[in-house]
DNA sequence: AAGGTCCTCAACCGCCCTACA
DNA sequence: TTGTAGGGCGGTTGAGGACCT
């Protein structure tokens, strides 16, 4: 069924549509060289191309560019792109920013086909065939979660944010959640922007724990010192006598944790690919 | 070899946000 | 304050190639 051509509710008739022929690109290209990027509504009539402009910005933007990246992704950016959408959620054009040359679509496709629901399930049930044929077993040990001492700071300054936490005020004026939270801090909201940006990706991207966070995990802490725990426990009474503000554990519907213990079954397979051929095999379509 | 199914990714659609008059 | 237009984004579709039976 061909497709209506819509452009903000007026209908467009007689536009061209569908794959970009190489006299097409050339055209946008030169218009682009010639009078630069923006003005999308422009540019079709100035490159003398039937399209419609958002036509002309996708393809530009998702192909034409100069700097875009082609290709597979490596792991870091399949790494990347498991953490910043733990946090982000379907924020592509923000992880996208993250990732250069790299497109918000094509991280879209990327998470779709390599990394979503469906391949998902496609692994788990490989894992149980494998399993089932009495392969050797992969045991996934559970990686707590540390908070980093540049949240903690971030909190006793004020910054009412933490990890898989919602705070509030007492009287309930302000509520935000991490993935908001790191929105502000991706997109450059804030204010004192640049150091906070710093901190926080130097957080988010710290995989390796110290030697001191080691130890208080093998002692059962979560890599806080007494003080810290003590307003940050989940089980905790709501009210934290001295930041004055009310801690909520996260509801079981997000299922963070769940999610967590997938994306680490998953990177282990992107790194641990002897161990997978070994025991049982390449996995075929990842 | 042929037909069917699955997978990938470029492109489209429709909605939202922002700027401006 | 409201309406309009442009820019941008996320969700979805479908063509075409790869793979399977």
């Amino acid at each position: 069924m061909p497709r209506m051509a819509a452009d903000h509710g007026h209908r467009l008739y007689g536009v061209r549509k569908g794959a970009w022929s190489e006299e097409e690109d050339a055209l946008l290209r030169e218009c682009i060289d010639k009078y630069g990027e923006g003005k999308w509504h422009q540019v079709p009539l100035k490159a003398g191309l039937n399209r419609c402009r958002k036509s002309c910005r996708l393809r530009w933007l998702n192909y034409l560019k100069p700097n875009i990246k082609r290709g597979e992704f490596s792991m870091d950016e399949a790494d990347l792109i498991i953490r910043l959408h733990k946090l982000l959620g379907n924020r592509w054009s923000l992880i996208a920013g993250r990732l250069p040359g790299r497109t918000a679509n094509d991280v879209k496709n990327y998470w779709n086909t390599h990394l979503g629901k469906k391949t998902m399930l496609r692994l788990q049930a490989l894992m149980n065939s494998a399993a089932a044929a009495d392969y050797q077993t992969k045991v996934i040990k559970p990686r707590p979660r540390t908070f980093s001492k540049t949240l903690v700071q971030c909190m006793r300054s004020g910054q009412q944010q933490q990890q898989g936490l919602h705070f509030c005020t007492n009287n309930g004026s302000k509520s935000s959640t991490i993935k908001d939270d790191a929105v502000d801090l991706i997109s450059g909201k804030d204010d004192d922007g640049v150091d906070k940006q710093i901190q926080w990706w130097k957080s988010l991207l710290d995989d390796q724990l110290s030697d001191q966070e080691l130890a208080a995990l093998a002692s059962g802490s979560c890599g806080l010192d007494e003080e810290e725990q003590a307003g940050y426990e989940l089980p905790q009474p709501p009210v934290d006598d001295r930041s004055g503000y009310k801690i909520y554990e996260e509801r079981p519907k997000t299922d963070f944790t769940n999610e967590l213990s997938f994306d680490i079954e998953l990177w282990d397979c992107f790194t641990d690919d002897d161990q997978w051929q070994t025991s049982s095999g390449p996995i075929q379509g990842l």
